[in-house]
DNA sequence: CCGGTTAATGTAACCGGTTACATTATGGCA
DNA sequence: TGCCATAATGTAACCGGTTACATTAACCGG
C-alpha cells in the first residue's frame, strides 16, 4: 500500500524515460532542443502515465498562473451570458483559464476580494465589484487590470471598456418626445453610482432640456437593473395618483421586463397608454410583447475587447486606454412605432 | 533597485513581526494557538505589507486548490446565466473559487480538457463537455466529479443532477393533443446524444402512442437548442409543402424563439395556426409574444445542487447518486390557451 | 590532432507556502 | 523542590515544477 500521492510528477516521467527532469521540462515547454529519440520516449511515457504538469507548481516556479479573473457583483441578469461568452472565447484562445467570482464592493471594507494577484495574472473588473481604493492598491503593485462598464478613479490610468450611453439614451428619449409626443417620461435608475445609469440619465436630461421639458425628480424611479425591483417601483408608482406619466425609460431591458409586468398587472396598455424603452437589446428583447424598443449594446463584443485588452497588458503590447463601443437605437413597438 | 519580485511573502511578514514563518502560517490558518501579542503584531504587519498568501504555493503544499471547475460546451444560451449563478453561490459560500472553461468533447480525441486534477479539486461536467473515456480516467484517479444534465456511462458511479424531462414533455404534448386537438406536432431535437433531448423525445413518442397518433419521422427537426438553428430548420420546413403540421415542441425555449421568428417571418400566426411550446422557462419566456407555454426547469437550483454534491464529495459526506429535480408544465398562450 | 564552438543533457537551487518534529518556557502537583 | 504536561514557537524538509549553471559529446576549421 503506497502512502504516496497518486499523482504522477515530472520526476516519475523522467525516471521512466531515463532522462532528467530538466529534459522533460524542456520538452514540455519546447524551449530547448531535445533529441528525437528522447522526445519519442517522452511522448510515450507521458501518455502511459497520463501525466499532466501540476498547475500550482508551474505557477509557483514561473510566476505565471495562466489564469485571468473576472470579478462581478452578481450574475442574476441575462446580460452576463453573452459577456462571459465573449470573455471566455479570448481567454481560451490564449490558452488561459478564467476564474469567475462575485464580490460586492459595498461589503465590509477591508474584506479582500476572492481573486487577485495571489491567484491570477490579471483581472477584469466589472462595474462596482471593486472599490476605488482596491483599484489603487492593485495598480500600486502593477497588477494588470481592465475595467468593464466603469471608468477608473482619478489619476488611475486603467484601461476600460464600456459602451456609449448618453447619446443613445438621448436619441431614444428624443424619439419618445418627437415622434410620440410624450412629455412625462419616467427614468429608472440603475444601482447607485452605476456609471451606465449616470450617463443614461445625462442623456435623458439633455433630451428634456432640448425640448424645453422641465426635469421632474418625481419621475425618477429606482430600477436597479433588476426585474423585480423595477416591477415593484413601477407598481407602487402606479398605485399612487401622482406622478402621471406617459412613457418610461426603464434603464435596461431587464428592468423593462419588470415594467411590462407591472403595467400589465395594472391593466395599462403598452404602448397605447404608456410607451416603454429599455437598454441592452438582450437576446429575447425583440420577441417580447410588444417587441421592445431599446438600445443595442454589443455585450459579447465588450467581453471580447476587454479580454483582448487584458492580454495586451499581459504581453506588454500597446493598450487602448478607453474602448467606447458604439450603440444604436432599435425602434420596435413598445414605444408606439409599428416596426 | 531591488531585482527581487515585488510580492511580499510569508517570510517578509515573519521577519517584520519578529516571529518564524511557522507561526505566521499557523495564525493565518488558525490551526494552532498563537499568543495574543503575536497575533496583534501579525494583523498589523500583514495589513501594512498588504500580505496575501500565494495561492499556488498553498495549493502545492496542501494539495488543495480551493478551486472547482465547471466544464461546458459553450455559453451562447441564456440558460447558463442562472446555472452559473447557482453554482457560483455555493462555491463562494465554501470559500472556493470557480474556474470556468468551455470544451467540445467532439474535438481532437486525446486533446486534454483545460481544467482537471492539475488545477482544480473537483469538476462539474455539463452535458457532453467530456467524453466517456475522459470520465473513466478521472474516476480512476478518484477525482471528484459531478455531472450536470448527463448520466454517467456504464459502471461509473458518478453522481449526477438533471431535471425530469420525459413526464413533463409528455404532459405538454398531451395538452397540445387533448386540449387543442393538435395531431401533427413537430419535435425539435437538441444536440446529438443530448440526454435531455432524448428523454423529451421519449415523452413525445409516449404521448403520441397513447393517443394513437403515428410517429412520423418527417416531423422531427434539428433545433440544437440554438435559436439560429431552430429558426433555419423551421424556415426550410415552412418553405416546403410537406410536412404539414399544426404545432411544434421546440426542444427548449431558446429554440422556441427561433421558431417564433421563422413562423412570424412566414406569416403564420401563433397560436391561431401553429401552437408552440418550449422547455426551460427562461426568465423572459413569460414575456414573449405570445407568452410561451413551456416546462419550468429549476436551472439555478440545478446549479446549486450540483455544487452542493461536489462539496459533499470533497468533504467525504454522503452524496446523492442521482438528483432528479422536478419540473412542471407552464401553460401560457403560445399553445392556444388564454392564461 | 587540437582548441573551440555547439547540441544535448544533468544537478541542484529556488518559487512561497505547510507541517512534522524539536525546543523552550510555564504552571500544576506531589 | 523537582518532574511532567502543556502552550508557544522555531527549524527545515517538502510539495512539483523551472532554470542557471555545469558537464559531456560531437563536430569543425586550421
Amino acid at each position: 500500500m503506497t502512502k504516496k500521492s497518486s499523482s504522477v510528477t515530472i520526476r516519475n516521467v523522467a525516471r521512466q524515460a531515463g532522462v532528467s527532469v530538466a529534459t522533460v521540462s524542456r520538452y514540455i515547454n519546447h524551449n530547448a532542443p531535445v533529441s528525437p529519440e528522447v522526445a519519442e520516449r517522452l511522448i510515450k511515457v507521458m501518455a502511459e502515465l497520463n501525466y499532466l504538469p501540476h498547475a500550482a507548481a508551474r505557477h509557483l516556479a514561473t510566476r505565471k498562473a495562466r489564469v485571468v479573473g473576472l470579478l462581478l457583483t452578481n450574475m442574476t441578469n441575462d446580460y452576463f451570458a453573452p459577456l462571459l461568452n465573449g470573455i471566455e472565447s479570448v481567454v481560451s484562445q490564449h490558452g488561459y483559464n478564467l476564474l469567475v467570482a462575485t464580490h460586492r464592493s459595498a461589503s465590509n471594507n477591508d474584506f479582500q476580494p476572492p481573486i487577485g494577484p495571489h491567484n491570477t495574472d490579471g483581472l477584469l473588473v466589472f462595474a462596482a465589484s471593486l472599490k476605488d481604493e482596491q483599484l489603487y492598491q492593485l495598480h500600486k503593485k502593477k497588477f494588470p487590470v481592465v475595467l468593464i462598464h466603469r471608468t477608473p478613479p482619478d489619476d488611475l490610468p486603467l484601461p476600460f471598456v464600456t459602451v456609449e450611453n448618453k447619446a443613445a439614451t438621448r436619441a431614444i428619449i428624443d424619439h419618445l418626445i418627437e415622434v410620440h409626443g410624450k412629455r412625462r417620461i419616467i427614468f429608472m435608475r440603475g444601482p447607485i453610482h452605476n456609471e451606465d445609469s449616470h450617463w443614461r440619465e445625462m442623456g435623458y436630461k439633455a433630451s428634456l432640456q432640448a425640448h424645453g421639458i422641465d426635469y421632474d425628480p418625481a419621475l425618477v424611479l429606482a430600477g436597479e437593473f433588476e426585474r423585480k425591483v423595477a416591477q415593484e417601483s413601477m407598481s407602487t408608482c402606479l398605485s399612487s395618483k401622482y406622478p402621471e406619466f406617459d412613457a418610461v425609460f426603464a434603464g435596461d431591458d431587464e428592468a423593462a421586463i419588470g415594467v411590462f409586468a407591472a403595467l400589465q398587472q395594472a391593466g395599462r396598455r403598452v404602448p397605447e397608454e404608456i410607451a416603454v424603452a429599455g437598454f441592452d437589446d438582450q437576446r429575447m428583447s425583440s420577441f417580447l410583447n410588444p417587441p421592445l424598443t431599446t438600445v443595442r449594446a454589443p455585450t459579447e463584443e465588450v467581453g471580447r475587447v476587454a479580454g483582448q485588452q487584458l492580454f495586451n497588458l499581459l504581453q506588454g503590447l500597446p493598450v487602448d486606454p478607453v474602448s467606447l463601443l458604439p450603440t444604436e437605437i432599435i425602434i420596435r413597438r413598445s414605444c408606439g412605432c409599428n416596426h
